[in-house]
DNA sequence: CCTGGAGTTGTCCTA
DNA sequence: TTAGGACAACTCCAG
C-alpha cells in the first residue's frame, strides 16, 4: 500500500509551482485539505471581501483537484493530528506563511504532529527571498527599502525558477470525509453584503484566471508601466495582488515571466525593473512584519505614540462611504467598496487624506481596508498604512501631504476615473471636476450638481487641515 | 573610525 | 510661466 501524505493548502491555492505539493506528490497518495482557521487568527480574522475571494478560489482549486479537496473549519492544532492518525498518514506538507499568528500556530502544529511520529515538511512557496535571509552585513534587518532591495535582494541568490506543474497527482479519495462544493459552501464565507455583485463583475478568481491576468499584463500593461502605473484610468497596473496574496500564482512565476520579457527586449528595461521592484516592496513588507510582529498595531517609530489624532465618527464615516466632497478621494473609496480593490495611486491619496487632512488614526484606515480589500494582506496593509502615516520604516516625510485637488487633476486628467465612480458629478467640466465647490452656480446647475444635496460640500478645508497637520507633526519633533 | 551622499510616490513659495 | 529650494531626521553604505 502506498503511503499517504496530507498537503495543507493555505495561501498557496494553486497546483503549479507549488513546492510543498510537489513534495507530497513524490511521497505517494495525497489528501489535499484546507482549514478555515478563525480560531487562531485573533484580531486578524479574514475580512469580508477576502472571504468572498477565498470561497471562489477554493471552488476553483477543488475543480482542479477533481472535486477531491477536503475542507474544514476549526483549529488545525486539533484537526491535523486527528486526521493524520485516522488516515495513517506519514507526511504533512505545507508552504510557509509569515504572519506572526500563523508562524506561532504552525510551530505548534508541527511539534504536535512530530510527537505523533508524523513527518512535517514546510517550503517556501510565497516569497522570492526568505525574510530571515535578507539581512545587513551586521546581521540586523533593513529599515530602508532601497538598500533592502538592491543589496539585500538583488545581490543575493536570484529567486528559483518556477517548477513545472506536477502532471499527475495521486489523490486520496476520502470516502468518509465530506468534500466538494457543498462543504466549501458550508464554510459560510459568503456574506449577504450588497457589494458582492460588484466583486463578481470585477474579478475572475483562481489559478487559471491568475495566469491569464499575468499574460494580459505582460502584453498590455508592462510596456509603459513606469509612468502609466500612476494613472488609475490606464491599464498599466498588474492587478495581480489578490492572486499573489492567495497564492493562486507564485511570485517566482511572475518574477521570471517579467525577467524573460526584459531579455526579449520587447518592453523597456525601466518598465520591467520598476515592476520587479514592486515585487520587491511586497518582500520588504513581509520582511518588516516578520521582524516587527507588532507592525499591524504599534507605530514603528514610538514617538508617534503621542501624536494628536482626532476622534470624529462623522468624518470617518464620510471617508469610508466616499462622501468627503473631494471627488478623487471619493472615487477611490467607492472603487474599494464596489470592487474590493483600489488603484495604488488612490491608496496613497485616500490614505494621506485620512491621516493628514482628517487626522484620524491610521488604524481606522488599516482596518477598513482589511475588511474591504480582496487583496488584504497583513504585511502589505500595515506597512503601507505606517508608510503613509509617516510612522513606519522608510516612511513618507511628514511634510509630504497629498493635495486631493492637484492629485486628481494630475493623475486623472481626463476625469474618466472620477466620472466612473462618482457619477453624480460626471457632467461637470474638467475644470471643476476635482473641485466642484469652486464651480460657478450656473455651471453646477447645468451639470445637475446640487452641492450639499446630491454631492457633499468638502468635509474639511484642504488648506487649513494641511497647515494643522504640519503643526501637529512639528509638535511631535519638538517633544522628542 | 569618520564622512558624505542618497533615499517610491509632494507641495508651496519665491525669484 | 517655470525652475529651484525649503520643508527633517535618520538609515544605510561606500569611500
Amino acid at each position: 500500500m502506498k503511503s499517504i501524505s496530507i498537503h495543507w493548502f493555505r495561501q498557496d491555492l494553486r497546483l503549479s509551482d507549488n513546492p510543498a505539493l510537489s513534495d507530497a506528490a513524490e511521497n505517494g497518495k495525497i489528501l489535499p485539505i484546507y482549514i478555515l482557521d478563525d480560531v487562531n487568527s485573533g484580531e486578524h480574522k479574514i475580512g469580508a471581501a477576502s472571504r468572498w475571494w477565498l470561497h471562489h478560489s477554493l471552488c476553483e482549486l477543488n475543480k482542479s483537484l477533481l472535486g477531491k479537496l477536503v475542507v474544514f473549519s476549526g483549529d488545525p492544532m486539533e484537526l491535523l493530528p486527528q486526521l493524520a492518525n485516522e488516515l495513517s498518514a506519514n507526511l504533512v506538507t505545507w508552504n510557509r506563511a509569515y504572519e506572526p499568528w500563523r508562524i506561532k500556530r504552525d510551530t505548534k502544529v508541527k511539534a504536535s504532529l512530530e510527537r505523533e511520529g508524523i513527518t512535517v515538511r514546510s517550503f517556501n512557496g510565497s516569497v522570492l527571498w526568505e525574510p530571515w535571509e535578507v539581512r545587513k552585513n551586521d546581521g540586523t534587518p533593513y529599515r530602508v527599502f532601497t538598500p533592502f532591495y538592491r543589496r539585500g535582494c538583488l545581490s543575493a541568490e536570484p529567486p528559483r525558477r518556477p517548477n513545472k506543474i506536477t502532471d499527475s497527482l495521486d489523490l486520496y479519495e476520502a470516502k468518509n470525509l465530506k468534500n466538494g462544493y457543498d462543504s466549501i459552501a458550508k464554510l459560510g464565507l459568503l456574506s449577504k453584503n450588497n457589494w458582492i455583485n460588484g466583486l463578481e463583475n470585477t474579478w475572475k478568481v483562481g489559478e487559471t484566471a491568475a495566469k491569464k491576468q499575468l499574460l494580459n499584463f505582460l502584453d498590455n500593461g508592462l510596456n509603459g508601466y513606469k509612468d502609466g502605473r500612476n494613472f488609475p484610468a490606464k491599464c498599466n497596473v498588474s492587478r495581480l495582488s489578490p492572486h499573489l496574496h492567495w497564492g493562486e500564482i507564485s511570485p517566482n512565476l511572475v518574477w521570471h515571466a517579467v525577467k524573460d520579457r526584459l531579455s526579449s527586449s520587447l518592453v523597456g528595461d525601466d518598465d520591467c525593473d520598476h515592476f520587479l521592484s514592486e515585487l520587491g516592496w511586497r518582500e520588504f513588507s513581509v520582511s518588516l512584519l516578520y521582524t516587527f510582529p507588532e507592525l499591524p498595531r504599534k507605530n514603528l517609530q514610538p514617538r508617534f505614540d503621542n501624536f494628536s489624532w482626532k476622534t470624529n465618527e462623522v468624518l470617518l464615516k464620510a471617508w469610508k462611504s466616499g462622501q468627503t466632497g473631494y471627488p478623487i478621494v471619493d472615487a477611490g473609496m467607492r472603487e474599494l467598496r464596489k470592487t474590493g480593490y483600489m488603484h495604488n495611486r488612490l491608496r496613497m491619496i485616500v490614505g494621506s487624506f485620512l491621516v493628514k487632512n482628517l487626522r484620524l488614526h491610521w488604524h481606522h484606515g488599516e482596518s477598513w481596508f482589511w475588511d474591504c480589500l480582496v487583496d488584504a494582506d497583513l504585511a502589505s496593509n500595515s506597512s503601507g498604512w505606517q508608510w503613509i502615516a509617516g510612522c513606519g520604516a522608510d516612511a513618507a516625510p511628514y511634510f509630504r501631504i497629498f493635495n486631493p485637488i492637484k492629485q486628481g487633476e494630475k493623475f486623472d486628467p481626463s476625469g474618466s476615473y472620477i466620472r466612473r465612480y462618482v457619477p453624480e458629478i460626471s457632467r461637470l467640466p474638467n475644470t471643476y471636476l476635482c473641485s466642484p465647490w469652486l464651480a460657478p452656480e450656473k455651471v453646477l446647475k447645468e451639470s445637475d450638481v446640487n452641492l450639499g444635496v446630491n454631492y457633499p460640500k468638502p468635509v474639511v478645508d484642504v488648506k487649513v487641515s494641511r497647515d494643522e497637520a504640519l503643526a501637529a507633526f512639528s509638535a511631535l519633533r519638538e517633544q522628542k
